[in-house]
DNA sequence: ATGCATGCAAACATTTTGCATATTC
DNA sequence: GAATATGCAAAATGTTTGCATGCAT
């Protein structure tokens, strides 16, 4: 075992590239399931526990974004770095990134207030984009 | 059928009480399943099925309020009226209600520079209270 | 008496896990 | 060749639903 081998590299592998791949052609948030239907229409054979594996990890290794939707699932969106909040149309799943820094600001100040240590928060924000709302 | 008798008014049950009432004496959030456990420990007899029923009845007329659990599941809490969000101890579950007028200001702000109407917002804070991080 | 509420069990949907096999390193 | 990743199917979870019966109104 050398130094490069450490436990934590993952493998190369062709379902791993397929399934970063569809995550990064979708424009909106998807669950795991919505990935693995589209990769076994566009004819991979990827099974689900391997999309629900690998998401879990990309997710883990910040790679991906992880939301949880209204209803309870898990959906996933490459992002770009740096902690933001996403605000989502409920119709067409369009998504714009937002950040709020003074939120972060008054997190810091409610936590100190509060006496809580270690403070964290998700917020996500749920409307109906212009497109949506003429249709 | 009399104007007092209109649809919408739920019946008077025992089990809608004793429910209501296990709510309220849980100072903390908790699932369909802890309330139900606990109503059964005290020796009630009510079913998993009516406790989920009854709860989402109760959050759906304002009478509680329900979250969504990092974990994904519902936890239900009798709180103060109005717009709030929460920070939770991820320990024991202690909780401290705060508002946030700046952040609904914010929020149609952000609506409205980018066309999206009806955003909903939904923000719960997690953390370690001053107890739990002692022990 | 009417009909909503309850309880039970079965159905459901989503996600996780065990294990044999295939693959990468 | 050693160890991790995959695929499948089974299991686990959390929640919902159908239906016969009970109870509130």
């Amino acid at each position: 075992m050398t130094s490069t081998d450490r436990p934590g590299s993952p493998r190369h592998t062709r379902q791993r590239t397929e399934i970063r791949q569809a995550v990064e052609d979708q424009e909106t948030f998807a669950t795991a399931q919505e990935i693995h239907d589209r990769l076994r229409h566009d004819g991979s054979g990827v099974g689900l526990a391997t999309v629900y594996r690998t998401l879990q990890g990309l997710a883990a290794a910040g790679e991906l974004d992880a939301i949880r939707t209204p209803d309870g699932q898990v959906a996933y969106r490459t992002c770009s770095p740096g902690h933001h909040h996403h605000l989502i149309c409920r119709s067409c799943g369009r998504t714009v990134e937002v950040s709020i820094p003074s939120l972060e600001t008054l997190i810091r100040a409610l936590a100190a207030e509060q006496g809580f240590a270690q403070v964290e928060h998700e917020l996500e924000f749920y409307g109906t984009c212009t497109d949506c709302a003429r249709a």
